[in-house]
DNA sequence: TTTAGAATAGATATCGTTGTCATTGTATCA
DNA sequence: TGATACAATGACAACGATATCTATTCTAAA
């Protein structure tokens, strides 16, 4: 093992044909014909031959590197995008730079632009809630490939992909509703990301389609935390005028935080009040009881967001606009109880 | 903006020096005056030079991409040992390539250093379980620079980065006896990690130095699952015969698992049975009752690999072993209750 | 002075690929 | 038959940095 990496210069030499012709069967271009082709297969399997990164890189101005930006306290689902844009990249061939930030930072855009530069990076996957900010997006754009990952449809855009939480929502309520509930709080995120209010909007409309008043004091702050959940719960449950009888939080995580919050002030869920939450988390199904959810398919999301961006960067689709839209699933637990 | 981007030969024409003066300076050579390295440094920021990693990376046989390697289901641990990883990289201008993987593939060696050899990596950081597979780790080494994170001491080993888990798990069983308990069920972890038989022997030395009895009964299997601490403490709860009056979970999943499953039997913690875990994990502080646990600096303990590694690979030091070993903090919650 | 040796600077080859353009061979058509 | 098109292949330059080697200049000791 310890002879010299194989270089295109071996591999030549071992099938008798020029390095240009190994570097056409290598990026798989065409004019070669399927004799030679098999051939030169054979000797960079012989050789172990690997292409040289660098080299390739140099030479044809990429660096197969593609970044993935987040702002994000989501573990569970910061995950999931990490391993979809891990495998698709990892199939195609390209690297991942990962850059976590911060959302509210003043020069975002140019650290971006600034790291994007220094790490030579093909493209950008964006995700919530930096995907969000339109103005960063729309200035970002000009500069580098992006691709970014929303949860909802956007309409100026470059590449894109997302989910539908306004849907999503609209369903689950319909669902409350149909379980006899008319009186249900809802517990926003956090200001800054769009599903904030795609999620908020999905329950305002449902109330709205099915006749049902809305009131100011069912809607309480969030941020998506555990904690702010647990508050928002307090505020809900002291209100026994309004007398909630459901409890949509717009994730799991505040969810979680309204079981502790109900627990505390001895109200059994699903018992005295129904819950539901978003996102699907291990902390949905593990809690007791477990979890009314909504599940998207956040890795598939992220894996078809990575294809999409190499599919544009190596210019094989001359598309300019995508826009791949994933559906939600309603996934029924036992946090939430018919009433009459 | 739409003008090239700047090459090192502009900079050399720029600031009136040849191409290798410059290059001299960016990589912080002996042999330049402190006169022309600030010419140069200003030409750097004039012209907004950043030096093209792939041709670095060509000439000098280095690609600055350290893999991190990782099979663990635990996000919070992960996201720590990532972000670690990532700051001190991006400090020291390497970028990190991620390498999720599943440690009980057959041919986990081979791929890993196909991986290595593909995407031409500079060093590796292995993390549990993998760190934990000695064999593996030996014929590594021998390939490619290595720095592993470990959950104890090894004693062959390259560079390595240790907490301490034996010593943490004494304390905190310790701390458990001095409350009055003697009766202390134990939920051992994923038996592919090396830390579950360093917290299983610093529980047991610790009752064994205080002259209580250790009975096989008080010990179940667990995977650090939270699933796996729920059956395990049904089973612990079930023994009513050897009425345990607290439970050590070796992490905090399981730990939640146990209070669901005590919660099920109707069992309250801290009043019937204490409880402690190992991790200090979100899921700790949030429970009800908040659990007493063991925190690690992952984070320092990742981000130090890290620097060791780079260190080692750029031969800024020539230590071939260096084995630095963080201290662990025991983190008293609610969970657990002083008995008579 | 002279001179050894350190400090500083430059010319040029080189890393391993891909891009450009030229060349060869072979089938097709008028 | 000769012209033409096209598929298959190759020669060589170029990408942007560092390595090697050589050439100056400067300093301090003899």
């Amino acid at each position: 093992m310890e002879n010299k990496k194989a270089t295109i210069k071996d591999v030549a030499s071992h099938s008798l044909v020029s390095i240009k012709t190994v570097s056409r069967v290598i990026n798989n271009e065409y004019g070669v014909s399927k004799t030679t082709k098999s051939k030169v297969l054979k000797s960079i399997k012989a050789l172990d031959y690997n292409p040289n990164k660098a080299a390739q890189g140099l030479r044809s101005k990429k660096s197969f590197l593609i970044g993935l930006v987040y702002d994000n306290p989501d573990k569970f689902y910061l995950s999931d995008i990490q391993s979809g844009v891990l495998e698709t990249c990892a199939k195609n061939g390209f690297s991942v730079v990962l850059f976590p930030c911060n959302h509210k930072e003043k020069d975002l855009t140019e650290k971006l632009i600034e790291f994007a530069k220094r790490t030579n990076l093909d493209g950008l996957i964006l995700t919530p809630p930096i995907s969000d900010m339109k103005e960063l997006v729309r200035n970002l754009q000009l500069k580098i490939p992006l691709c970014v990952v929303s949860p909802g449809l956007l309409t100026s855009n470059p590449l894109c992909v997302s989910s539908d939480d306004f849907k999503a929502t609209y369903s689950m309520t319909c669902h409350l509703i149909k379980q006899g509930h008319k009186e249900i709080g809802f517990i926003k995120g956090h200001k800054d990301h769009g599903a904030t209010q795609h999620r908020l909007d999905g329950y305002l409309d449902a109330l709205s389609d099915n006749n049902i008043e809305i009131k100011q004091e069912n809607i309480t702050e969030g941020d998506f935390s555990f904690d702010s959940g647990e508050i928002a719960a307090k505020q809900l449950l002291k209100k026994g005028a309004s007398k909630v009888t459901a409890i949509f939080a717009s994730n799991d995580a505040m969810a979680a935080g309204v079981l502790k919050a109900a627990h505390k002030a001895k109200i059994n869920i699903p018992n005295d009040i129904s819950l539901v939450g978003f996102d699907n988390s291990p902390t949905a199904s593990q809690a007791w009881p477990s979890i009314t959810t909504i599940a998207q398919p956040i890795k598939e999301m992220a894996s078809s967001a990575a294809q999409i961006l190499i599919d544009n960067i190596s210019n094989k689709s001359e598309k300019k606009n995508v826009n791949k839209v994933f559906g939600s699933e309603l996934i029924f637990r036992e946090s939430v109880k018919k009433i009459n």
